[in-house]
DNA sequence: GTCCTATGGTCCGACTCTGATCCATTGGGC
DNA sequence: GCCCAATGGATCAGAGTCGGACCATAGGAC
């Protein structure tokens, strides 16, 4: 079971503190670079594919045409876009050969301790929920067809495509619910957790070990067994917690 | 169980959609109004009490002190808050006499179905998956008392202040976690349910029906049984879950 | 080959928000 | 009684952001 370590005594938290948090976490421009970043390291627009055109991708944003393009043309800077203008130009994501790895351009999120217990704690909670949940609804044809897509893709997958074709399976699995705000919620406490999980080298025991949980996570979300699938999905975030843990306390 | 409805098709989400959502609810001014909003009508400031000085707050809140104060002097004309100067002056939550209750303010979100099964959804994981870590973790002599003043504090809610009383507990239950995030992420989803609850009326038997659940709930949490303690909440969860679901379907 | 269309590229005037500075008020300490 | 400290009140210059209009490019339809 994934428990906070030992008997340490419960830190409390203050609900007045949190709701007076930050309003926004950055500027428009700074959000839009982390938003569109994130969609590619989570797997969400793949190698190759266009983003939607400026003007749309500024709308759904939210944000101002002008904005978006600065946070686009930084993105193009560091290596992650290629832009094309012209009839069928748009702004597609590049093969990412980590070749252009010298710029950390991330400004690296604080380590402490309790901050990793409260991202561990939040996806905990998150994804166990939400693989209970998806278990327990009827599986539709092209969801079930997407769901199993995304697992041949984490088993065909490289070592340095790994992390991606993960992300991406854990978001096709949270998708079943039905529920946005809970994809949205996952997509962020997952983009957290691979924050911390760059410090960290993958190895490749760990993949196999990580690809018979999976492979159990959607058999039980096939076969409709919350339980099952929620224990399988713990035991399996049981793995990055521990390899987490050790490294960063 | 709270499940949703019988077998409906599972409505597909789609990540990309989710990764390229508004990154900002409104301008800072608007944010700073639901911020205090919440914080109030969630109990986390109670009545009389005041709130952090405004260069403190606007600190806090990753906001110009100009701009907080134009919000808090919006709440101020509609009845919310008290402002005063001078040397243990401050700004003041009034209590809230129901006798303003004349200017909406509030948009209303939308009210699809789609919308109310994606809240209750959020809700229902992250406040079973945040009881069963609060009841699995020891509990200091500090949190246990101030869980136990919560509770009493709905027992003794009359009914114009029991939805207050009410949030208050549920997130007093969320910070034995002791994972700021989640508490964060409860308070937003939980003030969503309260938008959708306030065009429902309020009856006298669903309190007393609560205030058993209440109980049940926190013995569990006392005793350390994780288990009894999320189903307890999946029980109570249940009651305003199918409340919602005739009101608004 | 010409035109049309979907895309990115550029600029501008208006509005919002910020950070800083200084003023006004009030109650307690000395 | 005087002064100090903690608070709200007010103003301004400058940076950030927006919405809109218009330009540039490239491929497809005809």
């Amino acid at each position: 079971m994934t428990r906070p370590p030992a008997l340490r005594a419960p830190s409390p938290v203050d609900s007045a503190e949190v709701a007076f948090r930050p309003i926004r976490s950055g500027n428009a421009f700074e959000e839009c670079v982390e938003r569109v970043l994130s969609a590619i390291k989570l797997g969400l627009v793949a190698s190759g594919e266009r983003l939607p055109a400026e003007r749309d991708l500024a709308a759904r944003l939210g944000v101002s045409r002008v904005t978006l393009r600065d946070a686009l043309r930084s993105l193009a800077d560091a290596g992650w876009l290629d832009v094309r203008r012209g009839r069928h130009g748009g702004t597609f994501v590049l093969e990412r050969s980590r070749a252009t790895p010298g710029r950390p351009t991330r400004r690296r999120p604080a380590l402490s301790i309790e901050s990793l217990e409260d991202t561990l704690a939040l996806r905990r909670v998150l994804e166990l929920g939400a693989v209970e949940l998806a278990a327990s609804r009827p599986l539709g044809k092209a969801a079930e067809a997407a769901l199993l897509a995304a697992l041949e893709d984490t088993g065909s997958a490289r070592l340095d495509r790994y992390r991606i074709a993960d992300s991406r399976l854990h978001l096709a699995v949270i998708e079943l619910t039905g529920a946005p705000s809970l994809v949205a919620a996952a997509a962020d406490v997952r983009m957290r957790v691979n924050d911390l999980l760059d410090g960290i080298p993958l190895l490749q025991r760990n993949i196999a070990h990580s690809e018979e949980q999976h492979a159990r996570i959607v058999r039980a979300i096939r076969r409709g067994q919350p339980n099952a699938a929620r224990s399988a999905m713990s035991e399996h975030l049981e793995g990055t917690t521990a390899l987490l843990r050790g490294f960063l306390s």
